[in-house]
DNA sequence: ACCGCCGGGTGCC
DNA sequence: ACCGCCGGGTGCC
């Protein structure tokens, strides 16, 4: 099941492809009412932002108006907002609003507002019906061509939007001349930072009570303008405190961050019970706090909360174990087993948690993440809330915090709309706010126009720090690595595994080329991806993969019974009940055990041979079944029925396949030049690593596992183990490709064996990294195992024509944004 | 008068 | 709000 986790058919980017971006339809006039209730105020020609406001008790399309302090201004007039509110909640259109006259003194009742609409091409007509059929009418521009026209331009500008992104960050380090970089307490931050991490250390601190005003604002008069919409105030904006640090990987952000956490720990009376209600005033400590000052009066929020993907949670506990002094920080691991006293949480200095235990809270009334004022929230791996509508995201956009950071080794996807979702966790209004981040970044950036990009340029530049490993510190690159050499090594099948592959592959190309004359493919892509999979064991051993293809395809295997939540927890609970588990037909236990939809249990064989009665019942209750009621019950995953099976399958005196022959010689041959050098095999199939362990034993090499199915702790002592030397350690790690997360330390190792090739080279590159990155003192050798004519070569081909289409600077390492394969990689891969 | 008309109260959603 | 709308008071000429 695993190995089908990350093969999702359509990402996200291919459903809003550049012809339905969004366009401007025209303009309807409507009026803000109810001015004389709120205290937002508003000048002439003046953007406003609009946000519907579902919960309203008067009216569930209520649309409010606010200014770019998110003050709030009014509303839209009700019959306005009945029609404008279901097209909003649908996101068939969006909206961007301004008000094009003065308010007299006094203050009116009412103003006029030009509401402009927004929409993709394709909905476009049915936005002209509702807004015509709710009796609005639509201004558009006086050439009557124009909505059409803009539309074309949009569609011809879109394609270059990616290549003119990679300039957002262009101003990125411009304006950070005067960083000044930052020592932690040597005390506590046990390593010495390495000079960019320093510099980086002073700009985090420095953003987290910044003295500059937010971008495009000015001082005017005694009072404050923000240049973009022609706001007045006399109130000095809030500044934003926290930002985006997004240095690509591999050059320290946790330490960084760790750092940045006990630089700026604020000081606390004895144990801060007194609820602090001085939230800062704008205006006030525009000063710059001394570092530790001693403040008897602060019992503000000491805690940070750092949320951040599974995988990268050991790597948070090991950097914290190596870098921080022990006790310094009171740090609480808020995951699966967790305290719900807010009370207790608040003493802590960081609260660990992941994406989904956020999201699990969220919504659920009693949430006690929600509940608190953190002093920071971080959020590491900061890109996986791109998509502001999932539910990771919203959590996430409801913590509350003084300080908010976003943090990504990969900030930009290629869209600006991916940005929008860090500058809306940020709370950077009025950007955080969709209307204004429309109007003022979005459309002028799809018109072509150079304001967008320039806007979006100044904005991003203010509030974030990027380096990559390139850039130069004093003139010296950042990191200096020993080189990385990647080589292939081509294994030759044996006749008999030859045989069984060309058998397999012949079957798989049968059926593949059937589906794509068709044009199903897509319809059977899970049954492709078996093929393929299957094809990709046999590579690595025929033990990995039961002999009959055609057993294998969704037509002949009975599904699984996890595919039914619902029947596997009552399974489940019978099997707990102690209920007799004989088979009713044979009355003997079953081998393989199958449980029909009415919840009755037999035998695979025995019910098999049922059904091939004419209308067969249930032998229990007589109730009909047919195939699709058969559900097959794997071996209870928690046992070691699994694994026994695949060590009695090694240990079944079979020869070993010629990769694994292959793989034994190159470790031999590695360990009589060096015997204390350090390897990692890397495969996707678990199996196959369990599988390698005994060969690997009995030919002398200590050896460790690490794979996804292992607990966090349980990777993190794996990990460190493997960190050790000495005569009796380890020397080679059997990793899951997809075990080594982000952030997961492997630089003990100085050669790397990819066992089989991943279609995708971004997530190759990602397990390369582990082993090649700051820190690693020698040499680093890949050696990747290939199969001469078969998919693996393909596969191969595939990957280097992925890395030419995506030659651009962003997105390069992100391994999302190439995860899925499409028809064309399924012919090139299957030789069709 | 199950109307019209008058004039006071009232006012976002 | 110098409006519209609501609802109570009122009622031939």
């Amino acid at each position: 099941m695993d190995d089908f986790s990350d093969l999702e058919l359509f990402d996200d980017e291919s459903s809003q492809s550049q012809a339905s971006e969004p366009y401007l339809l025209g303009f309807v006039i409507a009026n803000i009412v109810g001015l004389r209730y709120y205290h937002g105020t508003i000048n002439r020609r003046e953007m406003v932002g609009l946000v519907r406001e579902p919960l309203n008790p008067h009216d569930p399309n209520a649309i409010k108006v606010i200014n770019v302090r998110a003050a709030q201004v009014g509303h839209i007039e009700r019959s306005v907002a009945a029609v404008l509110a279901p097209l909003l909640d649908s996101f068939t259109i969006s909206v961007g609003a301004i008000v094009p006259k003065p308010p007299n003194t006094p203050k009116p009742y009412r103003l006029p507002v030009q509401i402009h609409i927004f929409a993709r091409l394709a909905a476009s007509a049915f936005v002209l019906d509702a807004l015509a059929g709710g009796g609005l009418s639509l201004i558009s521009d006086p050439n009557p061509g124009f909505a059409l026209s803009e539309a074309a331009i949009v569609q011809e500008k879109k394609p270059d939007e990616a290549t003119r992104l990679d300039d957002v960050f262009a101003m990125v380090g411009k304006n950070d001349a005067g960083i000044v970089p930052l020592e932690p307490p040597k005390d506590i931050v046990l390593t010495e930072l390495l000079p960019h991490q320093k510099e980086a250390l002073g700009w985090l601190v420095d953003r987290e009570d910044p003295c500059n005003l937010p971008p495009f604002w000015e001082e005017k008069d005694g009072g404050f303008c923000f240049l973009l919409t022609n706001h007045q105030t006399s109130d000095r904006p809030e500044p934003l405190r926290g930002g985006i640090f997004a240095d690509d990987m591999g050059l320290g952000k946790t330490l960084t961050l760790l750092s940045l956490i006990v630089t700026n720990r604020p000081s606390y009376t004895a144990h801060g019970s007194k609820k602090s209600n001085s939230r800062k005033k704008p205006g006030g400590s525009r000063k710059k706090r001394k570092l530790n000052e001693e403040d008897d009066q602060v019992s503000g929020p000491r805690t940070t909360l750092v949320v951040c993907p599974k995988s990268v949670l050991s790597s948070w506990v090991t950097q914290l174990e190596e870098h921080i002094q022990v006790g310094a920080l009171k740090v609480y691991l808020y995951y699966q087993e967790r305290v719900k006293d807010i009370e207790e949480l608040k003493k802590y200095d960081i609260v660990l948690t992941t994406y989904n235990t956020v999201a699990s809270e969220y919504g659920s009334g009693a949430s006690t993440l929600e509940s608190i004022d953190w002093l920071r929230v971080v959020l590491d791996e900061a890109h996986v809330i791109k998509n502001t509508a999932s539910k990771q995201a919203k959590a996430v956009f409801a913590l509350n915090a003084e300080r908010r950071w976003a943090v990504t080794g990969t900030p930009i996807q290629n869209r600006s709309s991916d940005l929008y979702s860090l500058i809306s966790f940020l709370r950077f209004e009025p950007f955080a706010t969709k209307t204004y981040w429309t109007s003022l970044i979005q459309l002028p950036l799809h018109k072509g126009k150079e304001s967008g990009m320039l806007r979006l340029q100044s904005l991003i530049g203010t509030i974030t720090l990027r380096r990559t490993k390139d850039t130069c510190c004093d003139g010296q690159r950042l990191v200096a690595l020993p080189p990385k050499i990647v080589e292939t090594c081509f294994v030759e099948l044996s006749a008999e595994e030859r045989e069984c592959y060309d058998e397999m592959e012949s079957q798989a190309q049968s059926i593949i080329s059937r589906y794509i004359d068709a044009g199903t493919v897509l319809r059977h892509y899970s049954t492709v991806l078996y093929c393929i999979l299957r094809l990709r064991q046999i590579c690595n051993d025929v033990a990995l993969c039961p002999s009959d293809i055609a057993s294998l395809l969704p037509t002949g295997a009975l599904e699984d019974v996890s595919n039914n939540p619902e029947l596997r927890n009552r399974y489940l609970s019978m099997i707990e009940d102690g209920d007799d588990f004989d088979c009713p037909v044979c009355l003997s236990q079953p081998e393989k055990v199958v449980i029909t939809h009415c919840a009755h249990i037999f035998c695979e064989a025995c019910i098999l041979k049922v059904l091939k009665r004419t209308n067969p019942p249930c032998p229990i209750c007589r109730r009909q079944l047919s195939r699709s009621d058969l559900f097959l019950v794997p071996p209870t995953k928690t046992s070691n029925d699994n694994e026994d099976d695949l060590q009695k399958m090694v240990n079944f005196d079979r020869p070993l396949s010629s990769k694994v022959k292959t793989l034994l010689k190159l470790l031999i041959t590695s360990k009589e030049a060096n015997p204390s050098e350090k390897s990692i095999v890397f495969s996707q199939f678990r199996k196959m690593l369990i599988l390698l362990e005994e060969p690997l034993k009995a030919a002398g090499f200590r050896v460790l596992r690490l794979d996804g199915s292992m607990s966090v702790k349980k990777r993190t002592e794996v990990i460190q183990e493997f960190g050790k030397n000495g005569s009796h350690s380890s020397t080679v790690l059997l990793a899951a490709l997809k075990a080594a997360g982000a952030g997961i330390n492997l630089t003990a190792a100085s050669r790397v064996y990819l066992v089989d090739p991943w279609w995708n080279p971004a997530v190759e590159e990602q397990a390369m990294d582990r082993v090649h990155r700051i820190g690693q003192k020698q040499e680093v050798r890949i050696i990747r195992l290939i199969v001469k004519d078969s998919i693996e070569e393909r596969v191969l081909e595939l990957q280097e024509r992925k890395k030419r289409l995506v030659g651009g600077a962003f997105g390069r390492k992100d391994p999302k944004s190439q995860a899925n394969m499409r028809v064309e990689d399924i012919r090139t891969m299957m030789h069709l």
